[in-house]
DNA sequence: TTGAAAGCGCTAACAC
DNA sequence: GTGTTAGCGCTTTCAA
């Protein structure tokens, strides 16, 4: 197909050395002379030479390259934890092999298999649905160093996450602390098996004393600012509304947001909204979002560690780590007290 | 590292035949038999057999494996077209190698080093700057099939791309249609060497016997609301100020939205703006974004068919095919009639 | 300090 | 139909 690329054969029988000398010579051997070394980088760099990294795989049993698999990235903060993802691994000499598996958990077999067959030496996953992990705990039976991008609960395998439960109690709280008694939640998690957020929602209500409402706890899945707004048709038609609402995804409340754009409803003044992730353009929203948020460097940077040293260890094997970074409530415009004459 | 591997030697051992046929049998080969087929899949199903890819792309001189090299993906249109390719690669059987070259050449080189490296069988590439596309193009020399992802001045290689000239001259008819004739543009495409935009809007003003005016004109390097409210700082300091903005990007049509939220200007009435990309939120803004869009998902079928044909044409040189999809305006609600009144 | 030989896991060419 | 041999481009013993 492609151009015979130089060998180290090739640059072995153009300089009089033998491949292995060319070999240890560009790898920068110290037991090469110097003169020698010199007289091979010239000759490599002349025939413009790369080494094949596929070769170098094969006998040396090891691809360095890793596997990253999504559900999808048009939630922007996954996008940013893919990039930096990527950028950290290059940096440290890794390739990253991507995939992704739309939620799907027969595509996310399918990729992990790819990606096995194409020996990667590690395994970044957001799963698709995080109570169905046994293909990917199944990874441990080749010792695949894999660390899980969500809590999945009862996970057998390593997790760098977001404190989702924390964050979710978090928002909610702020919300009580204004005043609303009446609030609703709009969650996702139920999707892909977790229920993180809504419990710390209903960790919240408890805490303050406040009696949880089935006709408030609306299931949507998806990522979609229409989502949102299909969950408000529910959630205003319930006899005694909610004065607030807790988004599970900044996506939600943009619909949610929209609603009320419809409806004629002022946020906050009639409405308050709390989101999640705090992606970028929450900031630039019809009303700017307040929202609970992390960094996705510091995600990115915790995961890629963990997996590295997995894989430096070899087959020494480590009791599975749990980590989860902080978020913290970005204050904007979107939440305010609760109206005495509200509902 | 990891548990060895089964290998077509070990599963040849366990049933008695020889490796070459087991396998013929596990590609599938009709030269053998039926039951000797069957033999050998449950024998391989048993141990869980899953072929090296790395071996095999070495004999075969292939990897089915591609690179994408974009510049980075907070611009959500680029997430999107990313996704969309590696959802196609997979389904043809390729995989695909991710990197980021941050608009950055230098690593934008070494991203595409690694990626040879690797010995891909193509590469897609967003160019971090139009105008040095020398060692994209000497990619060329080792018949690397390539393909560009932005319309680059007299590259020589095959281009799938966006009408981004007469997508901006549209929009910039759009306001003139409206009465505008203070027209302000921020643009980011000097950043990388691709004055497609600016010209399409400079096209449109003397189609229409409009003086250009430099003041009006903000050239801003990034992808970022910050940015657009920068511009608005300059563009709103000019003596005679512009009652439209076309803004090269949705991100800088968010600050420009931002500014005016800021400085309690109403838009459309005392300004219109358009943006350009259609990104998912853009119908959540402040004002619900009027924008020029695209399908990623179109670009993305073009440019992973091209790459696939080219690859398969193998050494058979093809002349570069440079293809453009169209664009369309996207109307929402922050543009409207100039105002009588109005400066 | 350098070279020869073996082998990573597979496919391909050719026997039988 | 099935087995044997060679070889992809490298690194890794082991000699010299």
């Amino acid at each position: 197909m492609n151009r015979p690329r130089p060998r180290l054969k090739d640059i072995a029988a153009s300089t009089g050395f033998s491949t292995n000398t060319v070999s240890l010579a560009l790898r920068g051997s110290p037991l090469v002379t110097d003169e020698t070394r010199q007289l091979i980088e010239e000759a490599a760099a002349k025939v413009n030479y790369q080494p094949n990294e596929i070769a170098k795989s094969l006998v040396q049993r090891q691809s360095r390259s890793i596997g990253l698999v999504l559900t999808n990235i048009t939630n922007p903060i996954l996008t940013h934890t893919a990039q930096a993802i990527e950028t950290m691994l290059s940096k440290r000499g890794y390739s990253t092999l991507f995939a992704t598996s739309d939620n799907n958990v027969e595509n996310e077999i399918q990729a992990l298999d790819a990606l096995q067959g194409r020996r990667v030496d590690g395994i970044l996953i957001f799963p698709a649905d995080h109570h169905r992990l046994a293909h990917i705990e199944r990874l441990n039976n080749f010792h695949l160093p894999t660390v899980l991008l969500a809590s999945a609960p009862g996970a057998t395998l390593d997790v760098v996450s977001v404190k989702e439960r924390q964050g979710a109690r978090d928002a909610t709280i702020h919300l009580i602390q204004l005043g609303h008694t009446r609030i609703g939640i709009i969650d996702s998690g139920h999707w892909m098996g977790n229920a993180q957020k809504l419990q710390g929602y209903l960790d919240a209500l408890a805490q303050a004393g406040i009696a949880s409402d089935e006709a408030l706890i609306i299931k949507k899945s998806g990522y979609s600012p229409n989502l949102g707004r299909e969950a408000m048709d529910e959630l205003m038609a319930a006899k005694d509304q909610p004065t607030a609402i807790f988004a599970s995804n900044d996506a939600f409340a943009f619909g949610v947001l929209d609603w009320c754009r419809m409806h004629g409803l002022a946020v906050p003044e009639d409405l308050s909204v709390i989101g999640f992730d705090n992606i970028e353009f929450s900031a630039y929203a019809a009303t700017p979002l307040t929202t609970v948020g992390y960094d996705p460097k510091e995600l990115a940077g915790l995961a890629v560690e963990r997996l590295l040293y997995l894989i430096e260890q070899g087959d020494a094997q480590t009791a599975p780590l749990f980590q989860q970074i902080d978020l913290e409530i970005v204050l904007r415009k979107s939440t305010g007290p609760r109206r005495e004459n509200q509902s």
